[in-house]
Order: C-alpha cells, then structure tokens, then sequence
DNA sequence: CATATCTTTCAGCAATCGTTGAAACAAGGG
DNA sequence: CCCTTGTTTCAACGATTGCTGAAAGATATG
C-alpha cells in the first residue's frame, strides 16, 4: 500500500496530455483567483476537482498539484467555507474525497453575494462614520472649514450612495440567478 | 517657502475632524481596492484627491496620507494608467497638481471592462488550450484514458463557456453604461 | 549654462504572505 | 488500549510585495 493510485478506481494516466491539461487549466483559474483576491491554490486545487469524474482522495490531488498535505488540509478549508467544495465520504473508505462545487455561476454568485456584500457594508459604515465627521465641522466658526466641510460631506454622501446601490446591483444579480437551474 | 501650505490657495485645516474624516474615508476605500486585487494605496490616494475641493499637489497628497513621494508617484502612475486620476497645470504654477476623476462607475467600469477583460481572454485562451490537449487523449488506445479525455474534454468545454459568458456579460455592462451621463 | 524646484526611478530594507514539514489531533481496527 | 491511517494546525522559513530615501531626470528661471 504506497502508490498513489489505490484499490477503489483505476487512477488515470500517471503522466500525460490529460495532465498537462489539468495543469494549464488549474493555472488559469489560479490566475484569475488571484486578480480578484483570493489565493491562487484556491483556484487550481478547485480546478483539479471540477475536472476529475470522481471525487479525489487528498494524496491524489496533492500529487497533481505538487502542494503539500499541509496546503491541501488548509486550501480545502478555504474551500469549503466558499461552498466551492463539498467533502464525500465513502461507506467502507477511511479517507475523506473531495469534489468540486459544479454549478459555477451559483457558486461565484454566493460568493459576490457574500464577501464582497460584507466588504461594502463595511466601507458604508466608514463613509458614514466620516460623513459625520465632516458634518461636526459644518458649524466651525471658521467659514473657510465650514465651505470644506460642505463639499466634503457633498462627496461623502456620494461615495456612500454609491457603495448602496453597488449593494443594491449585488443583491439583484445574486437573487435573479439564485431561481435558476444550471450552475 | 516651505510650509506645506502656500500661495494659490488657503489651505484646509491641518488637523481636524476633516482631515479624520478623510483618512477614515481613504482607508475604507484602500480596503475595498485590496480586496478586488488591486494596491491599498490606490484607494487611499484617488480617495483624498476625491474629497478635496481642488487639484491637490504631490507634497499636499504626501502630507495627507503619510507617504514617501516616492511612493505617491508610483502610485499616481497607476492611477494614471487607470484613467482614475488626471494631470493638472496650473498656468504660472510650478509644480503639478493631481485631480480625481469623479464619475466613479464610468470608472469602475473602464477598468473591469479592460483589466477583467483581458484576464478572462486569456483563461479562455489557456482552457482551449488545455481542451486541445484533452481532446488528443480521446483516441488514446487505453479505454480508460478515453473515458477520462471524453470527461475532461466536456468540463472544460463548459469552462470555456463560462469565461466567454463573463466576457459578454462585462460587454453588456460596460456598453449598458458606457452611454450615459454622470459617473 | 547654472540653479532651483519638482517628479520619477530604483536599490535596499521591512512587512506581508505562502508553503513546507513536523507535531498534534481524530478515528477506526486489532 | 495501542497502533495505524488520515487530517488539521502551526512554527519556521522563503518568496513576494510594499515602502522609503536618495540619486537621477525633468523643466523652468535667472
């Protein structure tokens, strides 16, 4: 009991096309991940498991991805707490299985729908909290801090109404493809 | 000549409730940015040139957000290639001043419409590639082999799909937008 | 052309982030 | 209850990124 390929399934071609395909894919998705702030391996360890037929044992995917158990135990975490991952266990099978999330859109949806709506809340509530700063200095004796203090709590309430109705886009993207088949 | 603020304009407050209010704005909007991929400080520097009443200058800008000129330049090149912050010239003015561009989604919306768009093009690029080379397994001799080349082949056909989605999707956007008035 | 003022570039340090390997932990099976 | 197998946590290290200060590059002025 040492190879990477065990009992359950016949394992797919130790090194191939198939491989290599994986791999420019699982970069690619990596990629992206990464331009939009999540961490690379997040992409490339869900890549590998939307593009496998069965759900992988972690040792399988840590060998095509060449990461550690370690990294693999921590992205799979990550994962999961996205929904992008779901954990499988087989009756007789000691080892957990992994597999991937494979409805896409529901699954970016949910996450737009959630990191980037706390974020935005969070940044209302800043641009709020300023806009009241800047409203104290309304009354300032000084009529050259009360004039900056007007155009500052002018543009702060634009941020603010802008921050709202990205909230807003949000919640109408997230809820008219939330009733859909398909992912 | 050497107070940070001089001739052409009274200057705001040097501290105050304005200046707390700004920074506080300035954060929140470099945390949104970090979150979406790009640097903190893009945020921080398009924020206080937004929320000032005039073309601020490199040393004003410096002072504000306790930075190294060195960084502010850097940054405001970023800004530049962006289109989120223009050049101004004062005509007997010495040194330049930098100015917000204000019509926040046209801008949002020029970036995704050019940075997201270029990521998205090429993971569309590497999963077509990566389906060529899944495709060439689909004669493989091994049945297995083909059975998996027949799997793989048609995930990332779907991945595929779902990049060049996003793309239209992000046309539509941009183009929706693209024609109106106010930012 | 020399000088003064402002901007950009960049080498080097600082801080952050990503990754491994090993230890701790969990869950059966003898 | 101990041993085996599998998973998670985490300290330490390495890589990447961010920032500064100083030098080089511009540009106007005398």
């Amino acid at each position: 009991m040492s190879g990477p390929g065990n009992a359950a399934a016949p394992l797919g071609p130790p090194t191939s096309a198939l491989r290599r395909a994986e791999g420019r894919a699982a970069d690619a998705v990596g990629a992206l991940l990464v331009l939009w702030g999540f961490k690379r391996q997040m992409g490339r360890v869900w890549t590998v498991l939307y593009l496998s037929e069965r759900p992988l044992t972690a040792a399988e995917a840590c060998e095509r991805l060449s990461i550690s158990t370690g990294l693999l135990s921590m992205t799979l975490a990550d994962l999961r707490s996205w929904g992008a991952v779901r954990t499988v266990t087989v009756p007789g099978e000691r080892r957990e299985r992994y597999q991937a999330e494979v409805q896409v859109w529901r699954m970016v949806l949910r996450v737009l729908g959630s990191r980037e709506r706390g974020a935005l809340d969070e940044a209302v509530r800043a641009f709020e909290g300023a806009l009241e700063e800047a409203r104290a200095s309304l009354v300032d004796p000084d009529p050259a801090v009360r004039a900056a203090a007007r155009f500052r709590a002018e543009r702060l309430a634009r941020l603010v109404a802008h921050a709202r109705g990205a909230v807003g886009l949000l919640r109408i993207l997230t809820e008219a493809i939330a009733g859909r088949r398909r992912g």
